[in-house]
DNA sequence: ACGTTACCCTA
DNA sequence: GTAGGGTAACGTA
């Protein structure tokens, strides 16, 4: 077989069977049989790679009865039912199949064989050469100078010559040869006695089954008098084994397209059946296209050099950059072919005495470069923005950016999504480590202290694997419509936003701060003299394991609870406990002590260290590729964690302020988690709540405690608001019970009673998790994906982590996509409005503003058109403002 | 010096 | 009972 075959069809039952009976009985650690879906799977894998050129169509028997069994009650009446461990393994492979981007037909009423005939049929009258693959021999009817019969897992063969050679008549006398036969298994009664010689001899004698019933006055003998006693009954054999070609289809042929196919799901679905060899076939031909492991490195030192690349880069699409350097800035690295890097040394620290180009030379070019249209390919460009503004050049504002396009293929995979573990997973291509160059500790060098020629290299490969990667990526990505909207529609242009907020930055007052600092350490001192009091001794109140002592051992309280490793936890919730026993007075004054620590170390401390000198403003990091729900993250310092909850917290956000002449606004969407499960759910309710613009919680006590929305007491709205927010958390009933403080069972009612009243919300609960577990996946509303490892672990309380993830994770993160899409069509907006005023922070569902005071109303205006209009819900969007002279102020 | 654990702050 | 970040203590190097 040399020349590509167009299309195959492949006969699935006929293999499911003969894999069931012929292999070896695989089962995964619980239990599941597999065996038969590996076989079939491994059948399919190798036509794949034998015919690559080809299309794969696998077709299957639908469960049921079909024409046959209606034209003879009896038909298949002997065959043995299904085995269970046969029967589970249907299912799983079909999934399997379709998730191979393979086209599955299980036609109901129609049995494998006739849509494999009418296929064939149909494809002859095109010209389409077809090979069919089966294990089963009746389907050599089908052969003709188009149609080829294969089995695969024997690897045979049949053209219309093979059929003659094995069976010893031609492909049309298939049929005839089979109704003289009969078939035992089938229950289609043939000539008694006639087996495959005595067919072959008189269909060779008398040419057609026609032939043979016109002469069997002539044939002698025992088994001629069997022949006659047969006749009556041989139309109808003939009929039942007759393939039928002139099926009606719900498909045309060229509607049966391969599907694209999800590298990672695939994997998922492998890994769920531990199909480790099938797994590692993936990783070994992952590589898409296969470039050199060497990169061909230039160093650029000449100005003469510089230049020529400059001109180069002038032809060039696009090319890959990154700028190198703790600091300062060491060098930079470009690609604009997959093969070959440049690196611009730009240090100055030792390699002083080498040759190199003057900053000022390479800026200016590398200025000149960004301004023109050129797409820039970097890895967490938000980043290289902010080494190159401390050169003072600006990246264009439109650039591609792998970290994200990896970030938004798959949230959460092994790895994370440094540039080098991204070229090793989806390249294969190993890059060097930077630690190799530095080393590490106390012996570690500066990187601008690596000697130039091994700094060059790693920079060039690192600029290489960075071009390639978007090549890979790219191509990734354009394989889901909603993945690459995700990324160009979301992604990518939050990400200039989120720099210039980065460097906005919020003004803070360090004198506020440091004030209640210091009252804080007046408070913690006497806290601690009280507590050594009561302990009788000095021990550290920081640490648990010594406080641990003090309130067991020594003060002999009784141990509420233990935390994971078996310790006696000395967390909120106990010291709450003991405090309220009053047994003694130390677990009230330890709570005292933890929050003002808490409050100093965390937040007056750290924030104070992060205030920059100049502007007297802190400028957070927003990690945008970090969270797995599509959430960001703030860190250096974390700014989305600034206490609120307690009057001694909200304290702090007191310095927190805008510059004179100015307030700060905050504008948070209300309830949008809720909006967005009653979007999802569409659950008539919840719905009914927010259209008529009714306290959620309260609504929610109403409906579960069966009064009138009036009577709803606070401790009822307040257990209300607790379930609402669990169940988007995935709660059991465990953790309800916990949560409010009652048994066990009365939670197990409680959520019955909500489920009762919001039924779409438990139909919600149910689907999601069988969508998580079929697809390896779930979605938010615009499609981000959030892949779940865990769904089918067989440790229970793994999979039930896995499992609350998937009810929370597309409700939190079509939140996060909303706020995403917010934040963007804010940003254009104050571009253009011209008003003084600033975007400053993102807090998942708020987002703080600095404005000219005079402005405020303008601005809100703006912000609020711009967050409601984000996505269309089938809830409305409300967002509340808030504005004053520090953060407390504005909420 | 670095990693892990317990704790606690936010949406 | 989801998603995060940060601190201090404490264990291991």
């Amino acid at each position: 077989m040399t020349q590509p075959v167009p299309l195959i069809l492949v006969d699935g039952s006929s293999y499911l069977f003969r894999a069931f009976y012929a292999l070896p009985d695989l089962r995964t650690a619980t239990g599941q049989p597999t065996g038969a879906i590996r076989g079939v799977i491994s059948m399919l894998r190798k036509l794949q790679t034998d015919f690559p050129a080809s299309s794969i169509v696998v077709v299957f028997d639908a469960p049921g009865k079909t024409f046959r069994d209606q034209i003879y009650s009896e038909y298949k009446a002997n065959r043995p039912s299904m085995p269970d461990d046969l029967r589970v393994q249907i299912d799983p492979l079909h999934d399997i199949i379709k998730t191979m981007g393979l086209p599955l037909l299980v036609i109901p009423d129609v049995e494998a064989d006739d849509v494999i005939g009418t296929l064939a049929e149909q494809a002859s009258t095109k010209g389409i050469q077809t090979i069919i693959s089966t294990s089963d021999k009746d389907l050599a009817q089908l052969v003709n100078e188009h149609v080829t019969l294969m089995d695969t897992m024997k690897d045979e063969f049949l053209d219309p010559q093979g059929v003659v050679e094995k069976f010893g008549v031609k492909p049309a006398q298939i049929i005839d040869y089979l109704t003289l036969m009969g078939d035992k298994v089938d229950n289609i009664p043939g000539v008694n006695k006639c087996g495959p010689k005595t067919a072959v001899k008189w269909l060779n004698e008398f040419g057609t089954l026609q032939g043979v019933i016109d002469n069997a006055e002539t044939v002698k003998g025992k088994i001629g008098e069997y022949l006659r006693e047969a006749i009556p009954d041989l139309p109808r054999s003939f009929e039942l084994a007759t393939i039928k070609c002139d099926v009606d289809l719900p498909y045309a042929l060229e509607d049966l397209q391969p599907a694209e196919v999800d590298p990672n799901l695939l994997k998922h679905k492998f890994t769920m059946f531990e199909f480790r060899t099938f797994i590692d076939q993936m990783d070994e031909g992952s590589v898409p296209t296969s470039y050199s492991a060497e990169v061909d490195v230039i160093l650029v030192t000449e100005e003469a050099q510089l230049h020529e690349l400059q001109k180069s880069l002038e032809d060039a699409d696009t090319y890959a950059f990154e700028c190198f350097g703790e600091g300062g800035i060491t060098g930079v690295g470009i690609a604009y072919e997959p093969e070959r890097a440049y690196y611009i040394p730009l240090a100055e620290g030792n390699l002083i005495d080498a040759v190199q180009l003057s900053q000022i030379t390479c800026i200016e070019v590398l200025r000149n470069l960004f301004a023109s249209a050129k797409t820039v390919l970097l890895h967490d460009a938000k980043t290289t923005r902010h080494h190159c503004r401390k050169l003072d050049i600006q990246l264009p504002n439109k650039v591609q950016d792998v970290m994200l396009a990896a970030y938004v293929l798959h949230s959460s995979a092994r790895g994370g999504l440094n540039l080098r573990s991204l070229a090793r997973r989806y390249l294969d291509f190993e890059l060097i480590d930077i630690k190799e160059l530095t080393g590490t500790g106390a012996k570690r060098l500066p990187i601008d202290q690596v000697p130039r020629d091994d700094f060059a290299k790693y920079a060039g490969n690192y600029v290489s694997a960075c071009f390639r990667l978007h090549e890979y990526l790219a191509q990734e990505l354009a394989k889901d419509e909603t993945l690459v909207n995700i990324y160009n529609q979301i992604e990518l242009p939050l990400e200039p936003v989120l720099f210039d907020m980065e460097c906005s930055g919020i003004l803070f007052d360090k004198a506020v701060a440091q004030d209640f600092g210091e009252e804080l350490d007046a408070r913690i001192q006497s806290l601690q003299s009280e507590a050594h009091q009561i302990a009788g001794k000095t021990f550290s109140l920081n640490s648990p394991k010594q406080l641990q002592e003090v309130l067991f051992d020594d003060l002999k309280l009784t141990a509420p609870r233990a935390n994971k490793r078996g310790h006696r936890s000395t967390n909120v919730d106990v010291l709450e406990d003991l405090a309220r026993n009053e047994e003694s007075p130390l677990p009230q004054v330890i709570l005292d002590y933890r929050q003002a620590a808490k409050l100093r170390s965390t937040y007056i401390d750290n924030l104070i260290g992060q205030v920059d000198r100049d502007s007297n403003r802190i400028h957070t990091s927003y990690e945008q590729a970090h969270a797995i729900t599509g959430r960001l993250a703030s860190a250096n310092p974390n700014l989305q964690n600034i206490p609120i909850r307690s009057d001694e917290g909200r304290k702090i956000r007191e310095a927190f302020i805008p510059p004179a002449g100015r307030v700060l606004v905050s504008a948070d969407y209300s309830q949008i988690e809720l909006r967005v499960m009653a979007h999802i759910t569409q659950d008539e309710g919840l719905t009914r709540a927010f259209a008529h613009r009714l306290d959620v919680h309260q609504a929610t006590a109403a409906e579960i405690y069966s009064v009138p929305l009036e009577e709803v007491t606070p401790a009822q709205r307040r257990d209300a608001k607790t379930i609402n927010f669990g169940l988007m958390y995935g709660m059991s009933a465990f953790g309800l019970a916990r949560s409010l403080g009652i048994p066990q069972f009365v939670a197990r009612e409680t959520i019955e009673q909500y489920f009762a009243k919001y039924p779409a919300i438990q139909g919600y609960v149910e689907n999601t998790k069988e969508r998580a577990r079929t697809d390896g996946y779930v979605q938010t509303i615009r499609g981000r994906r959030i892949y779940l490892e865990d769904i089918s672990s067989r440790n229970p309380a793994i999979r039930q982590a896995a499992e609350r993830l998937a009810i929370n994770a597309p409700v939190q993160g079509s939140a996060a996509d909303i706020i995403k899409i917010a934040t963007i069509k804010v940003h254009e907006w104050l571009k253009q409005s011209g008003l003084d005023a600033w975007m400053l922070l993102q807090v998942h569902d708020e987002l703080v503003f600095e404005v000219a005071t005079e402005q405020l109303e303008e601005l809100q205006t703006g912000v609020r058109a711009c967050m409601q209009s984000a996505e269309q819900l089938s809830v409305e969007l409300l967002v509340d403002f808030g504005s004053g002279n520090n953060w407390s102020a504005t909420h």
